[in-house]
DNA sequence: CTACCGCTGGACCGATGAGTCCATTCATCT
DNA sequence: AGATGAATGGACTCATCGGTCCAGCGGTAG
């Protein structure tokens, strides 16, 4: 695409992205060809390569962009202030019902599995999306040692660590067998844990 | 295939079974074309098909299915025999050695969330391996429970599906990031949990 | 008004890859 | 030996899909 963007250029690639999103979150990214991009966004091919020139590849790497900000942004502001156990059980709540409503479409589960082990710039978006993720939990746990509500001697990195472990795997789970209890009892666990520390 | 088949046909079968299984697990589905196969395993495009006559996605399946039974063995006889912690912590161990040595090329993986949502057939098997894991995990913990080494109030199915969930959010963290440091997070917690709630 | 430039439509191309088909070889049993 | 059926080789077809190209449209600045 050139360098300037119309309103309606900005407008006709946002909707390309979003329409394309919506496809690989429906049916995959195997499954999502550059005509069904077109025709559920009302495009012609000319313009899926004038605002993704470098094509599927630069299409594919804008959505999982655009799915990986909408992960964190989707649990705040809970995660952002994880600071007394009313936070972190309505922070636990969000994260099961997102994901209850999600369902087997699972965006960074897709994204991360299909195209993970090749592409090194998603590889960095997934890396990027973990990072941030864990480090809201982890100043979270700090918030609350600060507050002696959690365990001075705890390791608030690798607890953070392995919830995070939890949460991924609970969603895994769930995208395999439909179930929720997984994510949950991970998520249950860990925050008990945190609690029992604290005495 | 036919119904009957020669020590010579069987060979060839768990040739071309093997090798597809390897290039999946080094290439991923998407970039495994039964040319590849044919190529890997020295066999030609009819044998592919007299073999699995469904085609590829019977190939895919048999893999699947192939990979899935490897899982659980590769954790033996550990998994088996959770009556001790010494056991637990040599199962620990095996878990984490069997993943480093894997690195990213983790069959179920690639195979659950490239197929997944689509085939219930794959579904079915996934969901056969992951009920047999925390299946034995469960049974360890209440042979701990029995042995009274780990607490009897607690709940042994759901403390196994917070585990599997660690274990599989582990696995997938390290795919993505290639460090090992929440599965091992996610499996110590777990483990440490368990011993805790004895006394 | 008009010239420019971004925007759009869609035909077309080439590569790839799944699946078919038939001819040939091989092993085994009578 | 000969017959039967499994095992094999590989050329071929057909569909799909990413990507190219060029011609036409439309809004906006001068």
């Amino acid at each position: 695409m050139s360098a300037t963007l119309t309103a309606k250029g900005r407008a006709t690639r946002q909707r390309i992205l979003e329409g394309a999103a919506a496809q690989v979150r429906e049916r995959g990214v195997a499954n999502t060809s550059l005509d069904d991009v077109r025709a559920v966004t009302s495009t012609s091919k000319s313009q899926l390569f004038h605002y993704f020139p470098e094509g599927k590849a630069q299409l594919l790497l804008a959505v999982a962009q655009h799915e990986a900000d909408r992960v964190l942004a989707d649990q705040q502001p809970f995660l952002g202030e994880l600071t007394s156990w009313r936070a972190w059980q309505a922070w636990r709540d969000l994260v099961v019902e997102r994901y209850r409503q999600q369902g087997q479409h699972c965006p960074l589960s897709v994204l991360t599995s299909q195209l993970g082990p090749t592409e090194p710039a998603l590889r960095t978006i997934v890396v990027g999306l973990l990072e941030a993720w864990q480090g809201q939990i982890a100043a979270g746990i700090r918030s609350m040692q600060a507050q002696g509500k959690v365990g001075a001697s705890l390791d608030a990195d690798r607890s953070a660590a392995a919830l995070l472990a939890g949460i991924q795997g609970g969603v895994v789970v769930m995208l395999a067998t439909g179930e929720m209890t997984h994510l949950e009892a991970a998520l249950d666990q860990a925050i008990e844990r945190l609690r029992a520390s604290a005495g």
